[in-house]
DNA sequence: CGCTACCTGGGT
DNA sequence: ACCCAGGTAGCG
């Protein structure tokens, strides 16, 4: 449940309750969720470490802290971050905790297990994280139609396939892939070389709306404080299989795409 | 590129 | 008792 927007929502919950704050001890109850350094010295390092920024790259979470040191998170398939008081019981999958001042606790929660954790200097983080691999921000506003045409424009690759591809284009998800196609009008299975000037322009549309809409309501998961988002019911054809199309009628089908599920109209999306 | 692993709970 | 999950890394 944790996509581009969830994220997002989150990254603006850290930097109105967490930013500023000092983090007095990290707690490490999956040690796989630590990619590195070795769980000692994470828990050593961020002891009285004060959190300066909190910035989002594609889908992951990025705490600048003091000392030099960056905090990156990825919250994977269903992971999510909860600020709360330190004597309210822990929820069960609690990965990571990091006790901070005001006697308050931030919680990575996972119901998977997936989400990660991984802490050392801008460039290690960078560097192990492959950061300076990802590709342009979906929502960056130098991302116009023809930066998304000279990402996918001459690639042959199956459309949904590179738009999930996070070197190519970083912050889409699965949910929103799907929902950016439907909103275009095109079919996920198109090779993307074929799309036209007309169909680039309406999935650059698509792709903006989808994801600033989803912010704008909030997500569809409860953020920091655990206050619910908004944006479920803008699902059109995610996990709607065989219901009408809301646009043409026709029953919304579901089909495999690089190992991913892939809904779709087959009377309006071409 | 396509596959597998990671890991738990909910759905069928 | 299966099978599946909105993501990514790492393998051949």
């Amino acid at each position: 449940m944790t996509e581009m927007p969830e994220v997002e929502i989150l990254v603006r919950g850290l930097r109105e309750h967490v930013v500023g704050r000092t983090i007095q001890t990290a707690e490490v109850l999956l040690p796989s969720a630590v990619r590195f350094p070795a769980v000692p010295e994470f828990i050593a390092q961020l002891a009285g470490c004060m959190v300066t920024s909190a910035e989002r790259r594609a889908k992951y979470i990025l705490l600048g802290l003091s000392d030099e040191l960056l905090l990156g998170l990825h919250m994977m398939l269903w992971g999510t971050l909860r600020l709360a008081p330190a004597v309210e019981a822990r929820p069960p999958h609690t990965l990571i905790t990091w006790r901070l001042d005001r006697d308050e606790e931030l919680r990575l929660i996972d119901q998977l297990g997936y989400a990660r954790a991984a802490l050392g200097t801008p460039e290690a983080v960078s560097q192990g994280l492959g950061l300076h691999l990802l590709g342009p921000e979906a929502l960056d506003p130098g991302f116009d139609v023809a930066a998304l045409a000279r990402q996918i424009g001459r690639r042959r690759g199956v459309l949904k396939s590179l738009l999930l591809n996070q070197r190519v284009l970083a912050g889409l998800g699965n949910r929103d892939a799907d929902e950016s196609l439907w909103l275009a009008g095109l079919d996920p299975r198109r090779s993307a070389a074929t799309l036209t000037e007309a169909e680039l322009t309406r999935l650059h549309a698509g792709i903006r709306e989808m994801l600033t809409e989803g912010i704008a309501q909030g997500g569809t998961q409860r953020d920091l404080l655990g206050r619910k988002g908004r944006a479920r019911h803008r699902r059109h054809i995610f996990e709607r299989t065989g219901l009408p199309c809301p646009r043409c009628g026709t029953a919304i089908a579901i089909t495999r795409l690089g190992g991913r599920r892939t809904h779709y109209c087959p009377g309006c999306q071409q």
